[in-house]
DNA sequence: AACGGTCACAACCGCAAGGGA
DNA sequence: CTCCCTTGCGGTTGTGACCGT
């Protein structure tokens, strides 16, 4: 079937963007709203492609994203995040509202890697980088999380987990209630939101916002006051028990 | 001041998924 | 069911900034 252009490149900008384009851009969105980006370039004046104008709005001029410095909360909610869903950079970006994919990704790539590897643990499998990987593979149960559909809650999405063990010959099939990933459909993020990552900032712990209500990392009950340092902060918070090792997802698949 | 190496990040590329005709 | 278009994702590259020599 054979895949046509994303744009006819001979009349196409390639490069850094100019400012001029950038205004363009943001002009043409706040009067048109997002979407058909094949034909916005062309109805917007631009000389670029479609897919360039898209990145170039997600990454870089929508009003909701937040410039700046990841906080040391954001670290570990990355790295736990990856340590479960892997390089799927735009479900991270989900769960960091201001944040994109690429910028996550990059920021993996350039900081969070060496951070790990600096405290001896393998980016890729997240775990410690001298245990050898047969070893590592002996002791290996494989953790498969399968998303699913909840009839009731069109928008939820539930999870199962399914754990092999080497010595085991049948999987164990369960549900999960404690991992609520809470992916979702929803309206775009909104500028307005309080300061994200700061436990309190809503009423909810970390735990909560990462969907683990009722779950023993919940430590609503224990903050003492919004604003005071909590519990979550700079150390970081122990998602799932991961930092200390109770959970280990080695794998996953998204189904 | 000039140069080379490294880092950070914006942007590009190729592919796959999803959906409409 | 197939074809084709659009969109989105993840990996990779390009380039400017920064730093040490």
């Amino acid at each position: 079937m054979g895949r046509s252009p994303c744009c006819e490149k001979a009349h196409t900008n390639k490069g850094a963007w100019t400012k001029e384009e950038d205004d363009r851009l943001i002009a043409y969105i706040r009067a048109h709203g997002e979407g058909c980006w094949r034909s916005l370039p062309k109805a917007a004046g631009l000389l670029r492609c479609g897919k360039s104008c898209r990145l170039r709005w997600i990454n870089y001029l929508r009003p909701d994203l937040k410039r700046g410095n990841f906080t040391e909360e954001e670290d570990e909610l990355i790295i736990k995040l990856h340590s479960l869903l892997g390089n799927k950079w735009s479900l991270i970006a989900g769960r960091l509202p201001g944040r994109t994919d690429n910028e996550i990704k990059n920021y993996w790539n350039t900081h969070i890697r060496r951070k790990l590897l600096s405290r001896g643990i393998d980016p890729a499998t997240h775990r410690p980088l001298n245990e050898p990987a047969q070893e590592a593979a002996a002791k290996t149960t494989t953790t498969t999380i399968s998303f699913s559909h909840v009839k009731e809650e069109k928008d939820k999405i539930s999870c199962t987990t399914t754990v092999v063990c080497k010595e085991g010959k049948n999987p164990i099939q369960e549900r999960c209630p404690d991992l609520n990933l809470e992916l979702k459909i929803s309206l775009p993020y909104q500028s307005q939101q309080p300061e994200p990552m700061k436990t309190g900032a809503r009423g909810l712990c970390f735990a909560c916002r990462l969907g683990l209500q009722n779950s023993k990392d919940c430590s609503c009950n224990l903050i003492p006051s919004i604003g005071s340092s909590s519990s979550s902060s700079n150390s970081g918070y122990d998602f799932l028990a991961m930092k200390s090792g109770v959970l280990d997802y080695r794998s996953l698949e998204m189904k």
